[in-house]
RNA sequence: GCGCCAGUAGCUCAGCGGAGAGAGCGUUGGUCUACGAAACCAAAGGCCGCAGGUUCGAAUCCUGCCUGGCGCACCA
């Protein structure tokens, strides 16, 4: 099946190269055409302003390169007519050919929208990525199911992708954890317990301390926090796999960050650094002379006595004014040092392309990890961080603040319980990355047509109950003849049925999973309902024939709502 | 103080160099003896934060400013 603006850019190159040739346009480099939809119908199925564009290049009239442009334009089995509106050239879709689409999208079924542009190319894409400290949050969620959309987009475009969760099992939260379900397990048990101050207050921790004493007693009662911390890692990792399951994400691949210790890959990422005259020694980073200092930093400094820290010359590396720490002066690396040693692992991995989603407070961590990467010679531009705003809740007005370590919190769980799995992913999914969300918990728990996601899903569930209509009357699509769909309402359907690969391939290009969101409801869903009242297929109006060739368009538009919504990660119920 | 992101209909947001600026919700008024009305049709609603600039053409690119969010640790 063939994407029409990438085949009508290669057309439009080719008129303008035979123009060239025949001397009806003077000789000049072409450049990559831009075709687009058009907003206004009578302005076709697809446009270009490339002669606008060109007029400066070829020195003549926008009109005239146009005309030039149409005259040489190559045979298209799918182009209806080719018309020019000043220096506009707008192409429309011939109807036969659109007809032939609906037995095309019947033939290729569910691999419909399925390309293999990157046959051969391996993906990465790395989401969530939380430490075990307590279960997953809503803030997570976003990054997870824009992840998760994402994987698979670029499946559909053919790419081998492994879907990764990073996390860190060691270091002060962990420990923080361990003793905080330490003393839960003892207070439980009656015993005296000291709360530590910064500790984890979430219900979830009694809950684990429950478990504890279910299954061992009381014979934990004087065991260290590493005990408790470890019990805590394995049971929250069980309800973060749990809760992440109900939304559609799986990961193959939990990648530990103790493992670049082990592996000496975080000290040889540092020796590397090293050797490019790119690392020094000394109690304070080295600053530009117009560094100000912000009003707590030297009290910051101070905290560590004066003792000799490891800094990376990011100033050389990148637009900053001061120098970061790798190695803090008690011998630990800061997070910087095994962040970069695993994006070089991710690379040394063969991964064509390695997807990182990071909320927007990550941001200096991507760039300072990216020019490292790249310092080190590694082809750095194989990652790709998306970075995405927060997420707030909002309930009636009110918003819903979350913390982690304050044990308020919304989860993911609570949130499927209220809303549902299919709202969740749609809600998380439909906004662009850049642009802080508000999810409002009112809106997404509406069973009704103001909410979009039932909009969607239900487009899905007339046209599988008009297949259950009609083999209970006994009418088949057999042999449905698709050359009688001849109204504007069935072209135009079959127009946005056809649409779907190229809103994939923008999607993928982009990194944009949002837009595909955006093009269920208000392009597919949008069309298809009007065309659903207006078009009827089983009424007793309409003739067999016209009837089965009904069929046929409905029955592809159900595969195209299918892959749609597959694509998004939500169901395609057949009834509501 | 510096950096990144955002400011578009009453609300939540698309569009990010092309042709009278879009959607959902909300508001107002219509539509089922039909394959499910969780639907459809119609109306009202906008100096696209402000001011300059680039361009044949700017909501979109550049500069400055205003407002909001997030960063600017020997935390991750």
């Amino acid at each position: 099946m063939i994407r029409i603006p990438r085949d009508l850019a290669g057309k439009i190159k080719q008129a303008i190269q035979r123009a060239q040739e025949a001397g009806a346009l003077p000789e000049f480099d072409i450049p990559e055409p831009s075709v687009a939809r058009p907003r206004q119908a009578d302005h076709g199925d697809y446009a270009t302003p490339v002669a606008m564009q060109l007029a400066r290049l070829a020195r003549m009239k926008p009109d005239d390169i146009a005309q030039a442009i149409i005259d040489h334009f190559p045979e298209a089995d799918y182009i209806g007519s080719i018309e020019r509106v000043g220096g506009f050239i707008n192409f429309r879709l011939a109807d036969r050919w659109l007809q032939q689409q609906v037995d095309a999208i019947l033939a290729a079924g569910d691999s419909y929208a399925q390309f293999d542009d990157f046959a051969g190319k391996r993906a990465q894409v790395e989401c969530v990525s939380a430490n075990p400290t307590g279960p997953i949050t809503v803030g997570r969620v976003r990054g997870g199911v824009m992840g998760d959309t994402l994987a698979r987009l670029l499946r559909a475009v053919g790419y081998d992708v492994e879907m990764e969760y990073y996390f860190n099992n060691a270091g002060r939260q962990m420990r923080l954890l361990g003793e905080s379900v330490r003393a839960r397990y003892r207070e439980r048990l009656g015993l005296e317990a000291e709360f530590p101050a910064d500790g984890y207050r979430g219900e979830y921790i009694y809950d684990i301390a429950d478990e504890l004493i279910a299954e061992r007693g009381d014979e934990l009662a004087n065991a260290g926090w590493e005990v408790f911390k470890e019990a805590a890692e394995a049971r929250i990792f069980e309800m973060i796999r749990a809760s992440l399951g109900r939304i559609g994400i799986t990961f193959d691949v939990f990648f530990n960050e103790m493992s670049l210790y082990e592996d000496g890959s975080v000290w040889r990422t540092l020796d590397a650094l090293r050797e490019k005259g790119l690392v020094y020694e000394a109690p304070t980073p080295e600053r530009d002379e117009d560094y100000e200092e912000r009003p707590d930093e030297e009290e910051l400094d101070a905290a560590s006595g004066g003792a000799t820290a490891t800094w990376i010359r990011m100033r050389k590396l990148r637009n900053v004014k001061k120098d970061k720490a790798l190695v803090k002066s008690d011998g630990e690396p800061t997070y910087r040092l095994p962040d970069t040693a695993y994006h070089i692992n991710k690379l040394e991995r063969g991964f064509d392309l390695a997807i990182n989603i990071l909320g927007t407070d990550h941001i200096e961590e991507a760039k300072d990890v990216h020019a490292m990467v790249a310092a080190l010679g590694y082809p750095a531009d194989r990652i790709r961080v998306i970075l995405h705003q927060f997420v707030t809740l909002s309930e009636g007005g009110e918003t819903v603040r979350m913390s982690t370590r304050r044990g308020e919190f919304v989860t993911l769980d609570e949130l499927v319980d209220d809303v549902g799995p299919d709202a969740v992913r749609y809600f998380m999914l439909a906004r662009s990355p850049e642009s802080h969300m508000d999810f409002d918990l009112e809106l997404a728990r509406k069973q009704s047509n103001e909410n979009p996601v039932y909009y969607i899903q239900n487009a899905h569930v007339r046209c599988a109950s008009m297949m259950r209509v009609a083999a209970e009357r006994g009418v088949s699509m057999e042999g449905g003849d698709v050359s009688l769909l001849t109204s504007p309402a069935e072209l135009n359907l079959i127009r946005k049925l056809i649409e779907l690969p190229e809103i994939i391939e923008t999607c993928v290009q982009e990194l944009q999973p949002h837009r595909i969101a955006f093009w269920a409801h208000e392009e597919l869903a949008r069309t298809f309902h009007p065309t659903y009242d207006e078009v009827r297929a089983l009424h007793s109006d309409v003739p067999e024939d016209l009837a089965k060739a009904r069929l046929k368009l409905y029955a592809a538009a159900q595969i195209v709502f299918r892959r749609t919504l597959d694509l998004m990660g939500m169901s395609a119920p057949e009834q509501m």
